[in-house]
DNA sequence: AGCGGCCACAACGTTCCGTTGTGCGGCTCG
DNA sequence: CGAGCCGCACAACGGAACGTTGTGGCCGCT
């Protein structure tokens, strides 16, 4: 493929073997093994050099798109100024959403997009350097000096219900209202933010969240809460839902106060990589609002 | 890469090895010499198979990225059911708009653009159906009976001057103004459609356009235009000019009537590109206008 | 502690690839 | 019009790369 652009490149395959530092010969070869995988013939052979064929134009920008998407391969894995690596929790929540803004607002900004197993490992990888900056729900108190965080947004939490649910045809519930249900959070590992979350929710509201049984994805957990008249669960108010067929789920609003998610952008201090600062720039920083609720430990001063 | 890949979807180098129909010690090398080339490590091997590390995950959508592009490259020159492919007369001109419209009407349309030497090669290419369809200025009654054409876009010619030029300063000239002013065309191949059209215009208002001398591109021709103080060219109301700082270069409209280079879609009867409807749709068909001059042979009938 | 699953290392044969040497066809210039 | 040149293709050869078989080490599970 390199072959074939350095000959349409310099016109001629002498021209080309002298840039790729190969003889004339194995241009010859790699060019007639490409036409032979490909069944079409790439150029048309003169006495001046070679001149493409329809089949090599057409075939032409297919081959530097190539080319590129190995560059940029390569360049996302090379060590330095590689692109903004930015770990987030899960790509159909809240944080992908807000790096999807970014993304759109600045697109020649060249992002790579992880998910980490939880905070722990993230702050790791973020003092290692193998990420950039992350999204997650941290205790800034709890951060090493050269961990830095800002909240960048506070997502209300809203219940989600089946049809046969007693709150289903509620307009909004207040916490307390919650008191006695069953709040289903299946897959939630102990030791996360996650879980840190929910624990202090409970807490704080007196709710019963049973975080039993490993996750088994989303499709079967829907399944189960449209057919059931008791279970409910939390779900973020940007988190991306896709349900088969209409269950007649019901996501209900939380208010008085509104429980919301604290997600912060913790990073190395000190990181030159300029496009972190273009991302905290375009994220900016919110302080709690009124009328919501958020654990003790998202408030504490880092 | 197709390994890493099959290895991130399988989970376990073994099922990849199975899908790749190969060994998994085979697989365990690619891996490995992937690694090396790349300079970092893409897997923790675990007792329960191999997960991506974040330089693997990092490297994930680059690595699809790289086969889709192959999987498009190779789908380009694919003998049926490919991209609709067509020919424009130059990337920096009309048709090349025209058809950069339809892309973005209709970006699902995969689109293979190329360019071909004159007329007949693409009448030629089009009966063969290496080609889809071809923007060009035909005589349709001369077209064999498969070749469709249908006239698509009516362009204005424009008259371009340096400052010096005695016509510079005008708003608007008619083509009779220009009798007596040399108009220079270098480049212009004899027996191509340019030249036929040139030609008709030359004859039609008495003008003397000199064609002689191949064209050393458009920045050289640009420069003497500017310089000269009698040197004038024709340049369509929507070719694309870049020059390097402003040279005091005027696009002049002609008037009265007005020159229009009638750019027609040609395709090959029963051609089953759907694609090839779409793009027909796209562009309706145009009558000559009012107050505008083609050559006779531009409005015979096919 | 034993076992099984999973991946890495080693040795070997084949295939592929690049090099050197040479041939063929078309353009160009005397 | 023919000699010379230029540009690409074919042939033979050596080495590198790749995939296979066989085997060992590590981890988790029973």
């Amino acid at each position: 493929m390199r072959s074939f652009v350095a000959v349409v490149d310099a016109g001629r395959f002498q021209d080309a073997a002298d840039d790729l530092s190969i003889t004339q010969q194995a241009v010859s070869k790699r060019i007639a093994a490409l036409e032979r995988t490909l069944g079409v013939r790439l150029f048309t052979r003169t006495a001046r050099g070679a001149r493409l064929t329809v089949d090599g134009q057409a075939f032409l920008p297919h081959a530097r798109d190539l080319l590129r998407a190995e560059e940029r391969a390569l360049a996302s894995v090379r060590p330095g100024r590689r692109a903004l690596r930015v770990d987030v929790i899960g790509r159909r929540l809240a944080p992908a959403s807000v790096l999807g803004g970014f993304h759109r607002a600045r697109p020649e900004v060249e992002l790579d997009v992880v998910t980490l197993f939880d905070v722990g490992a993230a702050v790791e990888a973020l003092a290692s350097g193998s990420i950039d900056a992350s999204f997650r729900a941290v205790d800034p108190s709890r951060l090493s000096g050269d961990i830095a965080a800002a909240r960048v947004f506070d997502e209300p939490i809203q219940l989600l219900t089946g049809p046969g649910h007693p709150l289903a045809d509620a307009a909004s519930v207040t916490p307390a209202d919650l008191a006695g249900h069953r709040i289903w959070m299946p897959g939630i590992v102990a030791g996360t933010e996650w879980a840190a979350y929910y624990d202090a929710l409970a807490a704080a509201f007196g709710l019963g969240i049973e975080v039993t049984g490993p996750g088994f994805g989303t499709e079967p957990l829907l399944d189960t809460l449209a057919g059931s008249p008791s279970l409910a669960t939390f779900v973020g108010e940007l988190t991306r839902l896709v349900w088969p067929a209409d269950q007649g789920l019901r996501r209900i609003s939380v208010q008085d106060p509104t429980p919301v998610y604290p997600h912060s952008l913790i990073w190395r201090r000190g990181n030159p990589h300029a496009a972190l600062g273009d991302l905290r720039d375009h994220l900016g920083t919110v302080r709690p609002g009124a009328g919501t609720w958020t654990p003790e430990w998202a408030s504490a001063a880092a």
